[in-house]
DNA sequence: CTTGACTCTCCCCTAAAGGGAGGCTGTAGA
DNA sequence: TCTACAGCCTCCCTTTAGGGGAGAGTCAAG
């Protein structure tokens, strides 16, 4: 049996964290002695630790480790949840260089010249049948729900998505609704539902490249409405005239979005 | 000018985003309405606020942003901070990979039945004459204080260096004096000091491999300790028979380290 | 009896926002 | 004229994984 002290040396964590598992219930001492409430550890919660202080170092949360320890209480099986973890590693890397990537193409855009020439005009949607279903998640993953929907369109649809935007601001969890245009009325279940896309007048532009930047068409799009005294309502909407298919993402640099807002008619 | 919703539209910011970096002054609005207190933005702090979404989702914090904007406000100069990220992420992923080898062929040894021997026995060090260095900090940083010594004693060294640890527990600061044993008595300046270590009883053992899995050989010499009765005492010494060079790190799988704690002599 | 080493609990602090309450104004609709 | 709503404000609480430190209890030695 160790003191505190003595288990922190062996295993390499600090008093602090020991309790600090402790509380979180991650490495539970084997005993507590009653009168000084002194913490008493063993042998066999020496490898526990070492597990703890691996994945720590290896950049897990302890709730990604609780987790682990849930499923899988072999030394054996870390190399593989650390494979994970290096997967994850390399994926944000990439993220990271791609970024980079843009930034370099788009400076050289700029003292080009070709950038920012959004042309502004104002126009009345038709109207249009669609098949929709709404979510509250992350802007990237409106992939997932238009692949939803062309699925259960199937020859039906026709054209190309449209998502509509509920919120006047950018947020994390943002509220959108996925539509995909089909020839005519089709049965529909569950969280998807079929509808008119109203014909509606408002402003609207052609954002040409990644969708990060898509930021430039929207300022654009204000100042156009701030200048003409317009006052936007929602949704806004962005028809995907070209983008990522379904299994390839093909080259950002040529995806072509239409941005429309609708105008409140006084 | 942009009323925050909009202005977290265009830049693809959250509005508790901008709030929070107004907070932190990192992106001051150009104008608060006296009246209504509205935070007003316009088209100057557009390119300010994309340069600070690039660098968050590059996983540059705050403090690092405020350090780069001090520093330097070109866009062109992004490209090479985010190079010092990807190397960084890339210097991560390999440590990761180096834990995960380490751990394959550990337990690779483990079930060869080949670890944990450890052969502890009392003896008594020898007088010793060192120059020596204390510093509180991380354990992985004696290198560079190992290497100031080296450089002071020139060709008066002799062995391996030694380090005390004053500790009796794992700290992440912890108090460690790096010892460079020397022939004779030499000039010492500054933060570096001469002194003998003493002769001293106490209990020793042979650590082969990696420092990560020195907290085993601790086990053994508390083990030993407690089976004893015996008391150990401050400092703790580890001596590097065999460990990283001066320029390369060598296989750390045949680092021999010899840890000795001195036992309170009644 | 005191001292020093070791332990305990409890409280405050960090970074970067997100969630939500409560309150303000201006406008549109009834 | 009253009310509802949108959009904004401030203020407070919550999250992670402990670190720092205060104040107090315990143990052994001198």
């Amino acid at each position: 049996m160790y003191k505190i002290g003595q288990f922190s040396i062996i295993t390499g964590l600090t008093v602090k964290a020991l309790r600090y598992y402790h509380k979180e219930s991650l490495l539970i001492p084997c005993d507590i002695d009653e009168k000084t409430s002194y913490r008493l550890y063993d042998t066999s919660q020496i490898v526990q630790a070492r597990k703890i202080k691996i994945l720590r170092d290896c950049g897990f949360s302890l709730k990604e480790i609780k987790d682990i320890f849930n499923h899988s209480s072999d030394l054996d099986d870390l190399p593989f949840y650390i494979e994970e973890k290096l997967n994850s590693l390399i994926k944000e890397t990439k993220k990271v260089s791609l970024i980079k990537k843009n930034l370099l193409n788009e400076t050289k855009e700029i003292r080009g010249g070709i950038m920012s020439k959004y042309e502004v005009n104002e126009k009345t949607t038709e109207e249009q049948l669609v098949i929709s279903t709404k979510y509250i998640g992350k802007y990237e993953d409106c992939g997932i729900y238009i692949g939803k929907l062309y699925k259960h369109a199937k020859q039906h649809s026709c054209k190309v998505p449209i998502n509509l935007y509920w919120d006047a601001e950018h947020k994390t969890d943002a509220s959108i609704e996925v539509c995909v245009p089909v020839k005519k009325e089709i049965n529909v279940k569950e969280d998807i539902k079929i509808q008119k896309l109203p014909k509606s007048f408002g402003i609207a532009t052609i954002h040409i490249g990644p969708y990060g930047e898509i930021g430039n068409a929207y300022q654009a799009l204000h100042d156009y409405a701030n200048s003409k005294g317009f006052e936007l309502v929602l949704p806004s909407r962005e028809t995907y005239l070209k983008g990522p298919g379904m299994f390839f993402m093909g080259n950002p640099n040529k995806y072509i979005t239409e941005l429309f807002i609708p105008v409140k008619v006084k």
